[in-house]
Formats: structure tokens, C-alpha cells, sequence
DNA sequence: CGGGGTTCCTGGCCGC
DNA sequence: TGCGGCCAGGAACCCC
């Protein structure tokens, strides 16, 4: 899916488009994960944030839109409705004759309506950890809030609760990048503070280059992204550690497969 | 409650 | 060419 970096880049192109705007007219398809679209008609748009992997974006001072794009979520402006595409799945006319569409093929992607700052009803969202970048995330806060469950600390990140937007990719780079074997079911105070700095390093690089797109992403100007070739870990398994040469090597964890160098980081 | 398995979907790719 | 099986960037939900 779209994470972190996709996620921002998503939400710096589309404030534009649609802050200041006004909703016309909206359509869904029927799944309850996309009718709340329709809630919004007759309501104007104001700034659009962001936290972890949710698009949140400000309806009139008194409600929000939430978007998650799931695995293959995509918004895009457009000038009128491309009716032959069959995976758009809402679609919002805005007042400037603008079309915003969200795309998503596997039906992963949610839309939500609430009153603003009430993310209670959204379970992930109401339990996120803090922002990567926000000044008080630290090696201690990580630290501890690893130290919190016996689980592993690849299945931990997945969970969003130590730090938000992290998704498969960008966990098992973030763990190469600190050294850590992702089974691992403690971390030290220093692992957690090198896992810290390469949370932030993994996911500035690919904000710097607009995302990794290894299919189904793109920005709301419709481009791929450009970091899926500086990938270090993810999607490498049977190819060399690109630190010390050891053939890196996959398994599943919980359902969700998983890359590392069994020689760089060790349990 | 924390943890783990299941479920929601479609498409691409591989092997037979 | 056709088809079955498997895999895919996520998280809500249900049950223990």
C-alpha cells in the first residue's frame, strides 16, 4: 500500500486541489467502506492532513474526511469522470469543475466521515504512535513503547501503535538500516535509538523521491514514484546484503513476508 | 486485554 | 491457451 512517504506526497499534491472547494455532487460504490463519500456533498473543503497512513481532510470546521487507500488507493484530479475505468470507487464533483477520484482495484481503501479530531470509531487511526518526524519521537519513546509487547518487533512497527506509517517496505528497510533482526522480541535502548534514526532516514529518502511504486501506486499528478530502485532490503531476498555481501534471506511473520541479512542482523 | 487467525478484494505471474 | 495456486504495499474484525 501506500505508505508514509506515498501517503504525504498524496496529501501535498491534493490539499490544492481541493482546499476552498465545495462538493457538488458525490457517488460511491456500494461496499460500506466507500458510501460515506456521499456524506460530504454540500460541504467545502479546508486544509488536508495527514497521520500515519490516513488522509484527513477538513470539511467546514466541523467534520473530516478519512481516507485510507489501503493496498492499492489512489486519488486523482481529473476534468470529467473516466466512466471506463471500472476500479474508481468515489468519486467527488467539486465546484470548480473538477472531478477527485479514488481508485483503488482491490477494495482495500476506507472513507470515513467524523466529527473533526474524533478518530475513536477508527481503531488503528484512534491508536496510532507518534509522527516519525515530530520533534518528540526519540529512541526512548520507541524504546519503550517496544518494550510494551512480547511480540516482534517487525509485527510491532505493522501495527502502527510504536511509531505510525510504516508498512511492509519500509519496516524490513528501516530494520536493515539499524541492524535488527525483525523476529527479535526485545530491542535495546540502543537498537531502538539506531531503529529511530532509520525510521527517519528510510522515510525521508522516500519522500525526497516521491514514493516507491512497485505497481499500483501513484501521486494525485498521476506519476510513479522514483525510490523503489534505492530499496536496500525489501523485495531483495536471494540477492546480496548490499552492506556485507551475505545472500539476505525471507520468510513469513504473521502473514506478511519478510527480508533480512542473516548476517547484519543478528537475534 | 493482548495476541493471533481470518477476512475483505482483484490482478499478475508461474507452472502444468 | 487455459486454469489452479500463490502472492501482493493493510487493517478491521472476531474469538480465545
Amino acid at each position: 500500500m501506500p505508505e508514509l512517504p506515498e501517503v504525504e506526497t498524496i496529501r501535498r499534491q491534493l490539499e490544492p486541489v481541493v482546499q476552498g472547494r465545495r462538493v457538488l455532487e458525490a457517488d460511491s460504490h456500494p461496499s460500506a467502506k466507500f458510501v460515506p463519500a456521499r456524506e460530504i456533498v454540500g460541504s467545502r473543503f479546508g486544509s488536508v492532513g495527514r497521520r500515519g497512513k490516513y488522509l484527513l481532510a477538513a470539511l467546514d470546521d466541523e467534520h473530516e474526511l478519512v481516507i485510507h487507500l489501503g493496498m492499492t488507493g489512489t486519488l486523482r484530479s481529473v476534468e470529467r469522470p473516466t466512466s471506463e475505468d471500472p476500479y474508481v470507487r468515489a468519486r467527488w464533483w467539486l465546484d470548480d469543475g473538477r472531478v477527485l477520484e479514488m481508485r483503488d482495484v482491490r477494495r482495500f481503501g476506507r472513507i470515513r466521515v467524523v466529527p473533526a479530531g474524533e478518530h475513536g470509531t477508527i481503531p488503528t487511526l484512534r491508536d496510532l504512535g507518534p509522527e516519525p518526524f515530530d520533534p518528540d519521537f526519540d529512541g526512548e519513546q520507541l524504546w519503550r513503547a517496544l518494550r510494551a509487547s512480547r511480540r516482534r518487533v517487525k509485527t510491532q512497527l505493522l501495527s502502527q501503535r510504536p511509531v505510525a506509517g510504516l508498512g511492509n517496505i519500509y519496516a524490513d528497510e528501516a530494520l536493515w538500516l539499524a541492524r535488527i533482526h525483525p523476529g527479535a522480541r526485545r530491542v535495546s535502548r540502543r537498537q531502538a535509538s539506531e531503529l529511530r534514526e532509520a525510521v527517519r532516514t528510510v522515510l525521508g529518502q522516500a519522500l525526497d523521491h516521491g514514493g516507491t511504486t512497485l505497481r499500483d501506486y501513484r501521486s494525485v499528478d498521476g506519476r510513479q514514484g522514483d525510490n523503489q530502485g534505492r530499496l536496500a532490503c525489501y523485495g531483495r531476498a536471494g540477492l546480496p546484503c548490499l552492506r556485507c555481501r551475505t545472500t539476505l534471506v525471507a520468510r513469513t511473520y504473521e502473514g506478511r513476508t519478510t527480508t533480512w541479512c542473516p548476517a547484519c542482523q543478528r537475534r
